[in-house]
DNA sequence: TCACAATACATAGCATCGCTATGCTTTGAT
DNA sequence: ATCAAAGCATAGCGATGCTATGTATTGTGA
């Protein structure tokens, strides 16, 4: 009675065709307008609306599909014995998926918008939460270190190089200023300097850097 | 012969009451564009073009201003006879000059187009650089601190935090992250430990943080 | 002092932007 | 089988940045 009739039901596909297509679009440095993105695709412009609700939707949900992306990433990266060697390498898949995608990097913090879906950040973040208290446990850190804290001045430190990086200030080799800077983020709580760099070092060594592409800019929202 | 005639000479108040006028429309969050600039101003949107060459170049125009406002105030930091103290001192102003104009600071970094005035963030690196060499003097780090990477560092610090709070994720009070981010960076530099914390929370102290206002977002580049 | 040319300035128009209004088509529950 | 609800396509709107064209102004060389 409430519900008379159901409608015709709308495919997935078409979203994630859409998200897909901006991501890539993103990372060609091609602009990407309303009416570009569906061009080519078949589908029409108001498929975007119907999906979405309009092109701020469509950056929320590419802001998202950017920590989906980071999110699998980090996940990518084994726990190994040394916990600290853990943390250094979550920094460096952290900064290498951020240099891989740096539009969709920017996407992901630029927004002009607020973003409400905090959750995802969040998550990324208790990924390092999570080693850090590994790494109290085992003693490397003081007691009285707060893991959320350790974590955010982390993530503070992987997002100030990728960004710096990603926007165009400093160089990509910049990106090795992330060993020494953790190491001392790590030294300070409390693990013992030399063997701090040695986990680092190692940690850091388990993910590329980054490409050394020309980089010329072209439309970005 | 070369140049028979000279013409109508432009004029520099235009300028700046155009650039003004955007910072203060950045500021207050309306929308900045090439129409609703010139409104109520009496000048026509041509004024744009023959002063900046287009909106591409006033943006340009506002990022330098941008980096002026920084530069002027990293330039009221009154050097004392701790240059710890002193770089402390220096991020606070950062930070504190990121949040009082967040949006600024955005197109400062935020650009999708390229920054060709790298000048301009050297500048404000330079400055950085003294006083870490001044530090070094004073046997404070060890010898072989590379100056301008730990200058690099201190900037990614500061920009990571200034960043992460000024699009959203991280509340204002994350700010305070600063002060124990940089003595472990100084520390790990070389600088006693005890000391190190007390030069960096004196120096941080002498600018205020931030301002605890409600943030709507509305039209940003 | 005068006249000219180069430049600033004002207006109008263009292509494109995101979005909405309007039908038509499809679909699934009754 | 029916029919309402939703997907979908098209057309058009206001607003965007930009360019083209014409006018006004002013510094300079004669």
């Amino acid at each position: 009675m409430y519900c008379e009739a159901m409608a015709r039901t709308r495919d997935p596909a078409v979203r994630r065709l859409l998200l897909e297509r901006a991501a890539q679009m993103l990372r060609t440095r091609q602009p990407v307008t309303l009416r570009t993105l569906v061009a080519g695709t078949g589908v029409s412009t108001m498929a975007v609306y119907t999906y979405f609700g309009g092109m701020d939707g469509l950056w929320k949900a590419l802001r998202q599909e950017g920590f989906t992306r980071l999110a699998t990433r980090l996940a990518a990266v084994k726990r190994s014995a040394d916990p600290v060697r853990d943390l250094a390498a979550l920094g460096a898949a952290y900064l290498a998926n951020a240099l891989e995608n740096p539009d969709l990097y920017r996407v992901m913090f630029d927004a002009g918008f607020d973003l409400e879906d905090t959750g995802a950040a969040d998550e990324t973040l208790h990924r390092l939460v999570q080693v850090i208290e590994r790494a109290k446990a085992e003693g490397r850190f003081h007691d009285e270190v707060d893991p959320l804290e350790l974590a955010t001045q982390s993530w503070a430190i992987g997002h100030g190089l990728a960004s710096l990086v990603a926007t165009g200030p400093l160089p990509h080799q910049a990106l090795a200023h992330g060993a020494p800077m953790l190491t001392a983020l790590f030294t300070g709580a409390g693990d013992e300097p030399a063997r701090c760099r040695r986990s680092v070092e190692h940690g850091w060594g388990r993910a590329a850097p980054a490409r050394p592409t020309s980089h010329d800019r072209k439309g970005a929202p």
